[in-house]
RNA sequence: GGGAGCAUAGCUCAGCUGGGAGAGCACUUGCCUUACAAGCAAGGGGUCACAGGUUCGAGCCCUGUUGUUCCCACCA
């Protein structure tokens, strides 16, 4: 019978079918579920990436993983959705836009106006918003693209306005003028959570303060930022600090300002640091702010928004701080005020998006009381109702859960969720709602505004895994896949978003949104360092894809990497990756060759040689392996195993087995090897699918698959099944294997070239495990001519020109005459034995102690018994052939 | 100051609930054995950071030490 398959084109170019068989999937409709399908679901819902953003390694891990949990899941019949989506990134994105109309149009935001600035920012927003998705794609995300969601949609910016509501009404989110962090580039303030703390080195400057009608007094304080002493509002020292207490209550005069300020006595003052006098300036720092409340101290704000000094700085005012800095100094030397310059090093507020230091000012700004909302959130991680892999992360969560501040949700941007507070410019009345206010409810005027302030981007995305299933609508989705079962992200965002998504799940679904996080960590680079675009060591995903194709990236992501551990990645490992896929391409094109039968299916076990059952056996193993895998999120482990059985098991051995029964066309063997090796190589396929999609689809469909689904990522995916279990062949089969391996060692070591081919005699207790069937194995994988088998070969054959090999299930002898050196032989067995009763008299010690016979499991005993039992076995084997030399 | 991770072959890293250490790359030697040289075969290379402890048994559990990375808090 003729080979009726085409066959694969003979090398592995991932670029010609990857974008070919993701369109078939995208045109399949099967990325999108029925929520009336009855099957349990199982949900994902991605981490918005930036809308305008550019899809990078870490997007390319998160993605790759998600998709293998999403794939797998599918195929082991689920119902099973991924929604996709993107986020609209407030700072990043309103920050882009401005920066391209400063370069090609010469304007700000501020000479467009509102209006016309985020007319501008959505058409940035069309142009660019699908860049992103396709780069997913081309990653092989099975993602629902119909029901794709952005954090700006109406439906989103709906939901957030109904949850700010609420929130206010139960008196959880409140206004209130507190210290927070200014970011001078961004212009706007931004939660503490994005602060970005680096250790920096600066100085210290002590200027002294005099004493008001003391002439020749003062005080000398210390600080990091001497441009703040134009806010100086006190000094204050420790309360019982004897040093000063004569000046506690009376009046200094600020240098350069001329302001009259009192000393005051604060138990916040540490005596020991620095000179024990700390200068107050309550509107630009948290604990002067503090201090100034306990003393009635006035506010005065001294740095902007831009970084610039205000009005109040009198002869500095419009000054950048630092240039401020520069001078203040100046003159203070100037003025004989200051004493002296220290170095020193000190941790610096920066911003997490820019890194420009931050500037701590005084403000009236938006907040979510969190005490109330963190206590069931953390509750519901403590009592494992939805839980961290791995589970350290937890403490992470805790740690910051347990010690949270009030989340500053309001941001000087338009780009966003403008605040859904109005004013009423006759009463002052604020009034909150999730419907434009024209009319004042308290006094009837019509002279409303509208908060100018948006929302943090994270208040929409900690509302993502509900409002994309459509909250505040009771959907069938909502119905059907909240809570989700697992979210997907890396550690570097969990008291960002996931903390903040698990309260708000609660809060407005009365349920936790997701059943596990699963953390993963940084894609560095070769030498460890984190990606960046300042180091210009990013490596682009799109260009692996081009060059090695999105399955070899994908397994280079997925292998060699334990959940929540950062990975270094690097061309090795990809290349690895590469090799591996074009292993299984050209496995697949041997199948592909032999193959006659039209259908996938195992022939009756009866049928089965020793070498299927094995195989089988071992496959079945195989699937058990990387199910359990799979389940406990232990993907690269999954993966390993798969990368084993291919390689060294289903390539390296069962298809050089299978070789002499595939060239026997027509044979009774050669049709139930045909079925049994393009069986596992099925199964291997969709083992492998959820890491690698499009190859395995790709070969999926040259192979003959009537009856099955037209496409691998339906098919199901392999389970252990209990029906697979040869034992007996499996280890009669390992007998054969470590033979072979033994002859081929002993050739090598003999440096016998494979073309000198010989013929064997193997000497055996099992001749079961040498029968006929199995010849050709030894002709193929042994360079034997011809075998004989025997129990004894006791005279026919001479030992004196066979070289013995000696295993523990048989002695093989290698007719190799001129090449056997007695001398040699003799000290090489003699190596050998003393191998084997160094390894008994250690099995003997170890099954002697009564310790380790009556503690440890009855199987692990057995099993040294056993390996006590072979090596005796080699024992007398070596030492019969050493008799005969 | 609080918390966490990591330390295993030359390099990068696996090692599941404790039962005599593995992979990839690199290295040595020999092979064009018609699926694959992006390959095949045979090898070399490790007091699993250090010191104690628990255990019949420790890379794995406990305590401490050293080195390293990260998170949080504070720093006038």
């Amino acid at each position: 019978m003729e080979n009726r398959y085409p066959e694969l084109p003979k090398t592995y170019d991932p670029s010609s079918f990857e974008d070919r068989i993701y369109k078939m999937w995208l045109d399949s409709g099967y990325f999108t579920p029925d929520p009336d399908d009855r099957r349990p679901p199982f949900c994902v819902v991605i981490p918005p990436p930036n809308v305008t953003g550019q899809l990078h390694m870490g997007h390319a891990l998160d993605e790759t993983l998600q998709d293998i949990l999403v794939r797998y899941k599918r195929m082991s019949g689920f119902n099973t959705l991924w929604v996709p989506g993107t986020d609209h990134a407030g700072i990043a994105t309103q920050i882009k836009v401005e920066e391209n109309l400063r370069k090609t149009e010469g304007v700000t935001r501020y000479d467009l106006g509102r209006e016309e600035f985020l007319r501008r920012v959505w058409a940035w927003k069309e142009k660019y918003g699908s860049t992103i998705i396709t780069q997913l794609q081309k990653l092989g995300s099975s993602c629902d693209f119909t029901r794709e969601a952005f954090t700006m949609s109406p439906n989103l910016s709906r939901a957030v306005r109904k949850v700010f509501v609420s929130l206010y009404d139960k008196g959880l989110i409140y206004r209130g003028l507190r210290i927070t962090n200014v970011c001078p580039h961004c212009k706007t303030v931004i939660s503490d959570a994005e602060v970005d703390y680096k250790e920096i080195d600066g100085s210290f400057w002590y200027v002294r303060y005099p004493v008001k009608g003391e002439p020749g007094s003062f005080v000398t304080i210390a600080t990091t930022r001497p441009e703040t002493m134009l806010g100086d509002t006190a000094v204050a020292v420790a309360p019982g600090d004897e040093r000063f207490a004569r000046l506690v209550g009376k009046t200094l005069i600020l240098p350069l300002v001329g302001r009259e300020i009192p000393v005051v006595a604060d138990e916040n003052v540490d005596p020991a640091f620095g000179t024990g006098c700390v200068k107050i300036t309550p509107a630009h720092d948290p604990n002067d702010y503090e201090t100034g409340l306990r003393h009635g101290l006035e506010n005065i704000i001294v740095i902007d928004n831009d970084g610039k000094i205000t009005e109040e700085g009198g002869v500095y005012a419009g000054l950048d701080r630092f240039e401020a800095r520069r001078r203040i100094v100046a003159d203070l030397e100037a003025g004989g005020y200051l004493v002296k310059i220290e170095k020193m090093t000190h941790s610096v507020g920066h911003c997490y998006r820019c890194g420009t230091v931050l500037e701590p000012v005084a403000s009236r700004q938006w907040f979510v009381k969190m005490k109330p909302l963190a206590e069931p959130a953390i509750e519901c991680v403590r009592r494992g109702d939805t839980s961290f892999v791995p589970e350290r992360f937890s403490k992470n969560y805790f740690n910051w859960m347990e010690n949270i501040k009030d989340w500053c949700i309001s941001r000087q941007l338009w780009w966003g969720h403008r605040i859904p507070a109005f004013y009423c410019a006759d009463c002052g009345k604020i009034t909150v709602s999730d419907r434009d206010v024209d009319v004042c409810p308290n006094c009837g005027s019509r002279n409303m505004s509208q908060d100018e302030d948006v929302l943090d981007t994270w208040f929409s995305s900690a509302l993502w895994p509900f409002t994309v299933l459509g909250w505040p609508d009771q959907t069938e989705d909502l119905k059907k896949y909240y809570p989700t079962s697992v979210l997907v992200t890396g550690y570097d965002i969990i008291t960002f978003w996931v903390s903040k998504m698990i309260f708000m799940g609660l809060e407005f679904m009365g349920e936790k949104p997701f059943s596990y996080t699963f953390i993963h960590g940084l894609v560095r680079d070769a030498q460890g360092r984190k990606m960046s675009k300042s180091l210009g060591n990013g490596i682009d995903p799109l260009e692996i894809i081009r060059n090695y194709g999105a399955d070899a990236l994908r397994f280079a992501l997925a292998t060699g990497n334990s959940p929540g551990n950062d990975m270094r990645f690097s061309d090795e490992r990809l290349e690895a990756a590469r090799n591996f896929a074009n292993k299984l391409w050209n496995a697949s094109r041997f199948v592909l060759m032999n193959l006659t039968v039209d259908r996938i299916g195992l022939p009756e076990t009866g049928e089965l040689s020793a070498a299927d059952k094995w195989i089988l056996d071992r496959y079945n193993e195989l699937c058990r392996t990387v199910n359990q895998n799979l389940d406990k999120f232990e993907v690269g482990v999954a993966l390993a195993a798969l990368y084993d059985f291919v390689w060294d098991v289903f390539c390296d051995w069962y298809i050089e087995l299978s070789k002499s029964a595939l060239a026997d066309r027509g044979s009774a063997e050669n049709l139930t090897t045909q079925k049994v090796i393009s069986y596992v190589l099925t199964g291997i396929l969709r083992l492998l699918h959820p890491f690698m999609p499009f190859i395995t689809e790709e070969i999926y469909q040259s192979l003959p698959h009537g009856g099955q689904p037209d496409s691998i990522m339906i098919s199901d995916f392999p389970v252990y099944d209990p029906e697979l279990v040869f034992p007996a062949e499996s280890e009669s089969i390992t007998r054969l294997t470590s033979t072979i391996r033994a002859i081929r060692a002993r050739r090598t070591e003999m440096n016998v070239p494979p073309s000198r081919k010989t013929r064997l005699y193997i000497e055996t207790a099992r001749p079961g495990d040498f029968g006929e069937q199995t010849f050709p194995y030894f002709m193929r994988l042994a360079s034997a001519t011809a075998v004989e088998v025997s129990t004894s070969f006791d005279g026919k054959v001479s030992s004196d020109n066979a070289a013995q090999i000696v295993t523990d299930s048989a002695t093989v002898y290698l007719p190799l005459s001129e090449l056997i050196d007695t001398e040699k032989e003799k000290a090489r067995l003699g190596a050998e034995l003393n191998k084997a009763r160094a390894e008994i008299a250690r099995l003997e010690a170890k099954l002697s102690n009564q310790g380790f016979v009556s503690k440890a499991p009855a199987a692990v005993v057995e099993a040294e018994r056993e390996k006590l039992r072979r090596q005796k076995q080699t024992e007398a084997g070596i030492e019969a052939a050493l008799s005969k030399l």
